[in-house]
RNA sequence: GGAGGCGUCGCCUAGUCCGGUUUAUGGCGCCCGCCUGCUAAGCGGGUUGAGGAUAAAACCUCUCGCGGGUUCAAAUCCCGCCGCCUCCGCCA
């Protein structure tokens, strides 16, 4: 939810926001109609209230004795009290309508994202260098195959299409990155959490995947569970309805969760291999901090994520993505995308973005300021490292002619010490 | 799944049976001030959150787990839900 001071002080302001992710300032309009039909209504309510009150109270005083004062005093109060009533559903119905109509709008995008759609990207710098080949390039489903390491065709017999099974070292990376995101993650000063991949609708609405996203999220038939698409989900929620202590931030968390997206909008994009799956597992940064401190903040997400994939060595580009192409809750994202060999183009393998206080005003969680006082914190997310693009990232671009696949120095302690993945013998 | 208990403004707690001058009691903690070589103690004041109004205040409304209901009036009575605890059953 953007701050709803804002929209009544500057409209302008949030139009031009909304002009510059491509969206009409319909729900700009309808915001400030709503606010305005709200107060009126508060006040109507209010007067009314505080007059109930007013002869509630001399009822009270002229105690429970019957007498003729009292009598007339109960005749007009209980007419006061269907007013008080129908003031107050009409609060009610036009405080939902208000609060509607403020979700809809979409975080302003900050003043250095791109304006533009999906291909307005900038590219802010690319890292190492594409790898060369004297040979040809095998693609992640043959090196997965020949290495015993994903297993696509059982994924798809046991649960459809965009499935797979990681199956012996293919599971063993999965782990060792898993670990080693958690070990950097810690040595940052990061909390490890375990966090649960089915959350309330609340934490759903809150993080703002039930607008525009919803198309994408599994729901659970019969309950009011959905499956998260991202620990961010769960993490956003965690302090939901609390006030933190401003001298305690940043809470900086790594999570680990598995990730379930529908894909409802990609038929036929990548459908080979694991690159687009309805199942993952992710590790996630999830800062809590303050507004002012977001940006930098922000940055250092960045920082953490480009040592990630440094340490994997690939090649990648650091992309700042237009306006057009963020979520409903960020006001700035950058994607990580590293180069994949047998695509002959950059693809996104991690993304942070800053929600500023986007979530946190529609999951009620605040800061306690050193004054004493109430405040916004911020929230802004990152991946360190999911566990199947990142796989398909490295079999790609660490292969070699026979197969066989060089394991980068940082992770080999991960994997007991292993410095080449070799192919299996017989491929069951 | 079954039975019982509990949920009050940071923490603890009074109030709920028997509805009303309740602007929710008191303690701890915290903040400000007084006193004091310093600290502690003592004394005085403040201390939930949200919203409305205002230039800013004073002020007003809501908030006793959440949502309904009864009533002129609900922390208090009634119904539903949620959470926590204890015991039992069942299954890892």
């Amino acid at each position: 939810m953007i701050d709803p001071r804002l929209l009544r002080d500057d409209p302008d302001r949030v139009r031009a926001a909304q002009a510059k992710r491509g969206l009409s300032s319909d729900v700009v309009d309808r915001a400030l109609a709503a606010d305005a039909a709200r107060r009126e209504a508060i006040g109507l309510f209010e007067a009314r209230r505080g007059e109930q009150k007013k002869l509630g109270k001399e009822i009270a005083g002229l105690g429970k004795a019957q007498g003729e004062e009292r009598t007339a005093l109960l005749a007009r109060t209980k007419t006061l009290a269907t007013e008080v009533k129908e003031a107050e559903a009409a609060q009610a119905a036009a405080e939902a309508e208000w609060r509607e109509a403020v979700l809809s709008i979409p975080n302003p995008a900050a003043d250095e994202a791109p304006a533009g759609g999906e291909e307005n990207f900038v590219v802010l710098e690319t890292v190492g260098t594409r790898p060369e080949f004297d040979f040809e390039p095998r693609d992640h489903v043959e090196l997965g195959r020949m290495l015993g390491a994903i297993d696509i065709e059982r994924g798809a017999k046991v649960s459809g299409s965009r499935f797979y099974f990681l199956t012996g070292i293919g599971a063993q990376l999965e782990f060792a990155l898993v670990n080693m995101a958690m070990d950097q993650a810690r040595n940052a000063g990061f909390t490890q959490m375990v966090a649960p991949s089915l959350v309330k609708p609340r934490a759903m609405e809150g993080t703002g995947f039930l607008g525009q996203a919803a198309d994408d999220v599994y729901r659970i038939e019969g309950q009011d569970l959905y499956l998260v698409g991202t620990s961010e989900v769960a993490m956003a929620a965690y302090h939901s309805d609390e006030i933190l202590d401003v001298a305690s931030l940043p809470l900086r968390y790594a999570a680990f969760s598995p990730c379930f997206r529908k894909e409802a909008g990609s038929h036929g994009k990548d459908t080979r291999g694991i690159f687009r799956v309805h199942w993952f597992d992710k590790v996630e940064m999830f800062v809590y901090t303050t507004l002012e401190e977001s940006y930098a903040e922000h940055q250092r997400l960045l920082a953490w994520e480009k040592e990630f994939m440094d340490k994997l060595e690939l090649h990648y580009r650091v992309i700042d993505v237009a306006a057009g192409d963020l979520g409903t809750s960020a006001q700035r994202k950058f994607d990580c995308e590293a180069w994949i060999a047998s695509q002959g183009r950059f693809r996104e393998l991690t993304s942070t973005s800053n929600c500023t206080d986007f979530q946190t005003r529609r999951l009620d969680t605040r800061g306690r300021l050193a004054d004493g006082s109430v405040g916004p914190v911020a929230t802004l997310n990152g991946t360190l490292s999911s566990t199947n693009r990142p796989i398909i990232a490295l079999l790609e671009t660490h292969q070699r002619a026979d197969g066989s696949v060089r394991v980068p120095a940082a992770l080999r302690p991960y994997l007991g010490g292993l410095e080449v993945i070799e192919p299996v013998a017989t491929v069951a």
